[in-house]
DNA sequence: TGTCTTTGTGCTAACGTTAGCATTGCTGAA
DNA sequence: TTCAGCAATGCTAACGTTAGCACAAAGACA
């Protein structure tokens, strides 16, 4: 690898003289600048940025620590993240969880061996301790999930109000057996859907009784599909479904393509999201949309703002970008006819 | 930042002693290791890995250069090279081209400058020589396309029969005017899947003008959505279509859902990729189905024991992975009937 | 002519870690 | 007693870059 002392001992100067060439530094005469550049340029020389660090630079690495990247709301994010961040100069690094704390530790060891810049992270449920105690040595902010012993930056979306517009549609169009199939209570995002989920009950003047929660595992596919499934064979089987999450929904919509449901018909079903696919299933689907985009943004530009002034983040505490309903074929009163809709 | 300095300070030690504990140096006495690990971890010692970086040992970042991540194609990718990195202690560092030489030039020079210890990289389709050129300086491999003047291993699908294969299904019902909508030609992967078409066409014994071949951005869901419009109210109508990429796909069946058109029986269509919703999308979507898994083991394994075992590659110049056509409702003999499937 | 400033460059130390080569104190053999 | 051998640890240099200070040459001014 070639050095700046390489780029010296064939120019015959010094090391600082090659550095200050490189820097544009205005002590340094126009001549030997071009000359360094070119000789730089001819042999290939690319700065070495952990020397650099060494030299108490900071380095151009951020981090986004999310469950899984093939869940197309986070590819999303890391895709904006990243379009945000490269104008900037920063590279973004890419950590996956999978959901699991220790993976979780695993990775924020290594971005933190590694002195990345900043970390964007959805924590896991109950990360552990060290994970908070390295998070809090490093720039952070959260992502969707919040948790509560890191105090810092937060961006989210509002996930009771998403849910509990979803459930009021349903409740309007005259539903009384309501099932809701969402991540655990443990996840912040889990309770809070649910708490909105619920909310649309009590507002509609509903007995506790006239909805009926299924929790389990957020991003997975099959536990959507073996779900529905069994609520569909089951007794006292709902005539209407609010999903709490995409990877859910994907499952549920293929397992009732596969099963050959009738929708909005024999069920009713709100999704989780906004997928390509989403419009053209079935009847189309009616979803709440989520601002997935604009959070993401947000959450690049503070990111990029907190690294590029030194002083404490003086951003809202939380952002909250807001969810809504896209009313599509999926939903009809219960028993209805399908919706007037070609399909 | 808590540095070996500050534990031996505090140890009454030497930093050597420090060192030597944390690498678990056998010369180190047991309590000495002891009375070391139990500081570092008291006071929060995380390791520089500038530093070690700087004594010669490399990055254990592998960087992989896509077009856009939003892309489930890619995002699997990421994914599957993530999971099989993170067992040997690398991560992954994200880059994104949107198909653009000059922002993969300027990621690659970041690469190069932050050492990255291999790179992944589906090239733009003519990279710049100084893309070149610093590629050529790290480990790396190819992904899906090729490109000839870097002599590197590469790990693609095979294009040409998997569109001769996608096209030979249309032929053999009966077809005799078939579209093909794809890439442009100036990227290998697109000139094959054009290649692939004809090959089929003409082993079908069709004459030249049966195949209609529609170039554009590969990426692009609304160009997919724009041409199959444009191919639908021109004149001479074709009664099969088949894609030559993900987005494309994705933007004709959001396109002809909503514009009705019945399917198989106006038009038959063939996909390229196998997503989520292919599946329930109207009777279903014949496609061609790619095995991105394996195709993202292979590499990450490759990369591995690459930059595990310093001598030079000793693996396949490259690695063909085939499609396999998944047939489902929406291909049948033109003017043919629908399927019997329930929808 | 002597001193002061300006311009351009060189020297050196420092960042945190590691590896080679001392150094110390001890045990056991000659 | 003397010294080899060993265990445990310390000292120092080096990795590539940068910044502070020093320094030489040349022109400016009295």
């Amino acid at each position: 690898m070639i050095t700046t002392r390489d780029i010296a001992e064939r120019l015959g100067v010094s090391v600082s003289t090659v550095g200050r060439a490189l820097a544009d530094d205005p002590r340094i005469s126009e001549e030997t600048k071009f000359r360094v550049r070119q000789a730089a340029s001819e042999m290939g020389y690319v700065g070495n940025r952990a020397a650099r660090m060494m030299r108490g630079a900071s380095s151009n690495v951020v981090a986004l620590v999310i469950p899984d990247i093939r869940n197309s709301f986070y590819s999303t994010i890391a895709h904006e993240l990243s379009k945000n961040m490269e104008a900037e100069g920063f590279q973004l690094m890419l950590s996956e969880t999978d959901d699991d704390r220790t993976a979780e530790l695993r990775h924020l060891r290594e971005l933190s061996a590694n002195r990345v810049a900043g970390v964007i992270i959805v924590p896991t449920a109950r990360p552990h301790t060290e994970s908070v105690r390295l998070l809090r040595a490093m720039p952070h902010l959260q992502l969707l999930r919040r948790h509560p012993s890191l105090g810092s930056q937060w961006f989210g979306v509002d996930d009771h109000e998403a849910l509990r517009q979803a459930t009021a549609h349903l409740v309007a169009q005259g539903h009384t057996r309501i099932a809701y199939l969402g991540g655990p209570e443990e996840l912040p995002t889990g309770a809070e859907r649910l708490r909105g989920f619920r909310s649309a009950l009590h507002e509609g003047g509903l007995p506790d009784d006239a909805g009926r929660a299924e929790l389990g595992p957020p991003s997975s596919v099959d536990h959507g599909r073996d779900t529905v499934r069994r609520l569909l064979t089951g007794r006292d089987v709902p005539t209407a479904l609010v999903l709490g999450s995409i990877q859910l929904t994907l499952g549920v919509l293929e397992e009732l393509s596969q099963q050959g449901v009738k929708v909005p018909q024999e069920l009713s079903v709100v999704g989780f999201g906004d997928e390509p696919g989403f419009s053209w299933w079935g009847p189309g689907l009616t979803t709440v949309g989520l601002p997935i985009q604009e959070m993401a943004t947000g959450c690049a530009l503070w990111m990029m703002r907190r690294l590029k002034t030194k002083p404490s983040n003086d951003g809202p505490y939380t952002s909250l970008s807001p969810g809504s309903l896209v009313v599509r074929g999926s939903t009809a009163p219960p028993g209805g006819k399908a919706p007037s809709r070609p399909v």
